[in-house]
DNA sequence: TAGTTATTGTTATGAAACATAGCAATCTTG
DNA sequence: CAAGATTGCTATGTTTCATAACAATAACTA
């Protein structure tokens, strides 16, 4: 026997190799490091997204935000109600139907401190993968996150 | 004005590039996919990762599976309950508290379908990035979910 | 133009993942 | 031995995410 006792932590980890979970864990290091830099101005990362997104597209529809970001619509409801109960984001109707968002002052002040923050944060974690090919990282990620969406017909 | 009307699907979509989103799009993608391929032998990713982990450690302790899976605690309990009242793990005291894990010949035979189809949902997903270096692709994860471990202390 | 179809925001609801607190039994350690 | 740590477990709550239905409205089509 090769394995006398995986007792203690000494297990070997089959998994710790498949490209999937390594991308899990990368993503989830990314993300809680963005979450609690964030967090230092009371948002999530999601609803930081919304208003860097908002404030790039002012007038756009609530739904196309919701539909770029992966949230459904019945979802997007309560996230904008949120930011716009903090006086972050109007919400104004175009249609009959449909509502154009865009940011207060308030809400494109806060947009900046977002933009700065996912700055720094980038700047982080890019400078751990120094002399390595970062633009070859982002392509593979570009191709496989477009694969699954492919295959999600 | 640069920015006629972003009435449409023509959206600027300036977190596209950042890192931790490209990041979490690719690892959402290969989830996806990974999930929808395990469904047709009836497991999630999750239970297919802790029969992976149990096959290759027999008589691992089910708190450690959690720990190296970042699941917590309580949470194992209707994990490892549900794959063993499905005939898939044998759960037997070592201790007066801990439990040793192991499959069963049924959890065995699932344990080499769930390694089959990792192996071919992650071959179809290197078939995309012929040509890059995939081991550079690899060390850059790697080191990112470090640093994000490191930073979560 | 009239009638069908699609879309939007919304509510309600449920499933799933994840985290916390506490507990009894038991192991470990000083 | 006594104190502290650990394990499995229950109960509970939170957050995220997905579905279904609905009224109002827009878009499309015959």
């Amino acid at each position: 026997m090769d394995k006398p006792a995986p007792s203690a932590d000494r297990l070997t980890d089959p998994v710790a190799l498949r490209l999937g979970y390594m991308l899990r864990r990368a993503s989830a290091a990314m993300m809680a490091g963005l979450g609690i830099a964030l967090a230092e101005i009371g948002l999530r990362p999601v609803e930081g997204t919304i208003l860097i997104l908002v404030g790039a597209n002012p007038g756009c529809i609530q739904s196309d935000v919701g539909r770029m970001l992966g949230i459904k619509r019945a979802n997007m409801v309560p996230l904008v109600a949120a930011l716009a109960g903090r006086g972050l984001v109007d919400k104004s109707p175009v249609d009959g139907r449909s509502l154009a968002l865009s940011l207060t002052p308030a809400g494109e002040l806060l947009r900046m401190q977002v933009d700065a923050i996912m700055d720094a944060h980038e700047t982080r974690f890019e400078r751990l993968l120094a002399g390595r090919d970062i633009a070859l990282l982002r392509e593979a990620l570009r191709l496989i996150a477009e694969e699954g969406e492919a295959g999600a017909e």
